[in-house]
DNA sequence: TCCAAAACTTGACACTGTAAAGATTAAGTT
DNA sequence: AACTTAATCTTTACAGTGTCAAGTTTTGGA
């Protein structure tokens, strides 16, 4: 498709990671294909394997381009904000908004991925699925100011996890019908969900 | 593969469901394809044309297969139980341990389908995703006789399924670790979920 | 008995991922 | 400046895919 004056393309990694995301997102995951992507670099059919060892690979690459712009998002929001229970909420928006607004993201990232995520007490922040641990780091905070007991701590945190997931789930699915907010859905849930937080000056809200 | 001694495969529809199920299920979706299946029911590549317009019509037919299991594991656990409070808890653990019995089934009946859920309080229940429309029945039915206020019924109904749902999603994904229990952790939630429900002689639970 | 419709096969086509071998260029060494 | 080498890209090839068209076999009535 692109015409390109060079013989060598002075960043083809990138530019297929790019042009790969934006297949992905126009037409879905199931119309992505290796040479429509180099084709849409202007490149040959197997130039791909000079950056890539297989189609996995680029995929790869590719979710993690999007983790990163997800990962900066939920810590934008968190920075934009510094009142406990207000910073819980926003993130659970962002999450979904994130995916709402790039619906095909949500199938791409979590059902034909290689993120590994570990929800389990004993984890490592490190090698862990970036989002979870910026979320769980700030609930953990949280539930640490407010003396919520220990050992319900990773419970509660999965519980509001997996909500989030699921509702982002069921929005960004194409064939579900829903007539009111969902951003507004993740907020009535966290007022419902009494969660005892407190607010900078130590008193619960 | 499976040899046949007259040309005619008796019921070579039903065989290409059902060997297609069995294909996703221990190789998973992105391994199957038309071919095989027709493989594997001892038949030549194109005879599935003969009972399916194309690809997609097979994938929606193995859709409905699963999805007819499902509502009647559903229906069970419903007949099973008229407990009001315990009715809910077990339909959650249904839902769960469906999924995590069969992990494959998850991420193809909710990305890859055509099956249409309408979550909105002007939901025809006909054409409707059937499980949905088992769950929401339930549900409702607990809320009326709680005396629910009328305007937030939906919303709680979303709520629950939307929980359920992520909670499936995390613990059918592969790459996913948790220590615990994942049907604990549902009826964990339904009890911090502090739902109105009442049993049979009025009083609440 | 015969015939039309249904079920299946064969062969072909365009498209896919991937491998091997060759061509072109960039970058560094002498 | 010339040469070398590694990186990048192309070409060609092959097996697997979905789908179609044309032909073959079987079934089930008229």
């Amino acid at each position: 498709m692109e015409q390109r004056q060079s013989y060598h393309h002075k960043d083809l990694r990138k530019a297929l990671i790019e042009t790969g995301i934006e297949l992905v997102s126009t037409e879905g995951i199931n119309a992505f294909s290796l040479r429509k992507a180099a084709a849409a670099c202007g490149v040959s059919h197997a130039a791909p394997y000079s950056h890539f060892q297989n189609k996995e690979e680029l995929l790869d690459a590719m979710q993690r381009f999007i983790t990163d712009r997800f990962s900066r998002l939920l810590e934008d929001t968190i920075q934009k904000n510094n009142n406990p229970a207000e910073v819980l909420k926003d993130m659970g928006v962002t999450y979904v908004s994130f995916f709402v607004e790039n619906p095909s993201y949500f199938q791409f990232l979590y059902s034909q991925s290689n993120i590994k995520i570990d929800l389990s007490l004993t984890m490592q922040d490190n090698e862990n699925y970036k989002p979870y641990v910026i979320y769980k780091n700030v609930v953990s905070r949280l539930l640490e100011q407010a003396h919520y007991p220990k050992e319900k701590q990773n419970d509660i945190i999965i519980t509001i996890w997996a909500f989030i997931h699921g509702v982002t789930s069921l929005a960004t699915m194409s064939n579900v019908c829903y007539d009111n907010d969902w951003k507004q859905k993740v907020l009535d849930f966290m007022d419902a969900f009494q969660l005892p937080f407190v607010n900078q000056t130590g008193e619960k809200i």
